[in-house]
DNA sequence: TATTGTTATACTCTATAACTATA
DNA sequence: TATAGTTATAGAGTATAACAATA
C-alpha cells in the first residue's frame, strides 16, 4: 500500500509526458525550445534576436541579398521583414543600396559595425551551444546534424 | 570566367545559408519546422492543433489532471488554457469535474468520444513521423531521442 | 494570506490585401 | 502586366494584472 491514497489520477505527484514522447517531433521540440530560449538569452545583451543575428549572418554571407531573398531565407513574410531591416539599418548594422540595374529593389550589405557586431555575437552563441552540447562529442554532433538534415528533407515543403 | 558576370554578391543564384549551418540550433529549428507542420497537416482534418492534441493527450495519460498541472506540461500560461480546455470540453472531448477535496481546482478526464479520437489521431502522427522519418533506422532513432534528451537537460530552465 | 480558475488586456508574430515605383 | 518594397491591418500566440471562490 502506498502511503498516499492510491487513486489513478496526477491530482498529486509528477505528470507523465511518456504518451507524447513517443512521438519524436516532441522531444525535437523541447530540445528546440531549450536550444532557442539559450541563445536568445545570450543575444539579449547585444540587442539582437534571433532573427535579426540570423538576418545579419545571412546577409553576411551573401552581399546584395535582396529583401525578399532574406525574407525567404529567414522563412517570413516580405512585409514583415521591413521592420527587421528598417531597425538593422538604423542602428548601422547593415545597408540599403539601391541596385543600379532594377531601382526597385535594394542590395544589402553588412557595414563594419555590423560585421564586428555579427562576429562578437557568433562567438557567443558558438561558446553557449557548445556548452549545451557538453559531453556530445563532435562524431555525436556530426551524427545528429545529418539525421536532422535527412529529416527535413524528407519532409519536403512547408 | 563564369557565364554570368561574377558579382560577388547574391542578386542572381542560390542564397547560401552556410554560416547559420554552424550552429546546431538552426539545424534543429529547421527539422523542427518540417516536423510541426507536417504533424500539424496531419492533425487539422480532425480538427485538432498540436496544443490540443498534446492536450488530449497528457490528459489522456494523467487522468484528474488539474489545469494548472495541464498549463505548466503544456509550457503555456494559465489564462491561455482556458479556452483550450472550453474547446475541448466543449466538443466532449474531455470533462471538468469539480475535486471534491479543493473545490476550487477541476479534474480534467478524457471522455470516450475524446480517447477515440485521440487514438485515431495518435495512430495518424505516428504514421506521418514513421514517413519523415524513412531510411532511419530504429537504432538511429533511438540516438536522435537520447542525444536530444541530453541537450535538454544540459539546458536546463527555460 | 495563498491558490485555482477566470477575465480583460496588451504585446509580439505572422499573414494578406493593396499601394508606389519601377520593370 | 508583373515584381520589389512598403503600408495597413487582422489574426494567432503569448504574457501579465486583477478578480471571485475557495483553501
Amino acid at each position: 500500500m502506498a502511503t498516499r491514497d492510491s487513486q489513478d489520477d496526477a491530482s498529486a505527484g509528477q505528470v507523465s509526458d511518456a504518451g507524447l514522447r513517443a512521438f519524436l517531433g516532441y522531444t525535437i521540440k523541447r530540445t528546440d525550445n531549450v536550444i532557442l530560449s539559450n541563445i536568445a538569452a545570450v543575444l539579449k545583451p547585444l540587442d539582437l534576436r534571433v532573427v535579426t543575428f540570423s538576418a545579419l549572418v545571412l546577409v553576411g554571407d551573401n552581399p546584395g541579398l535582396r529583401q525578399s531573398q532574406l525574407a525567404d531565407a529567414l522563412g517570413i513574410e516580405r512585409p514583415n521583414l521591413v521592420v527587421i531591416v528598417d531597425e538593422l539599418e538604423g542602428r548601422g548594422l547593415i545597408r540599403r543600396d539601391r541596385v543600379p540595374t532594377d531601382r526597385r529593389a535594394y542590395a544589402l550589405t553588412v557595414t563594419a559595425v555590423g560585421k564586428s557586431l555579427c562576429e562578437a555575437a557568433s562567438a557567443a552563441v558558438r561558446t553557449r551551444e557548445d556548452a549545451l552540447l557538453d559531453g556530445i562529442s563532435a562524431a555525436e554532433r556530426k551524427q545528429i546534424e545529418g539525421l536532422m538534415r535527412r529529416i527535413e528533407s524528407t519532409g519536403g515543403r512547408r
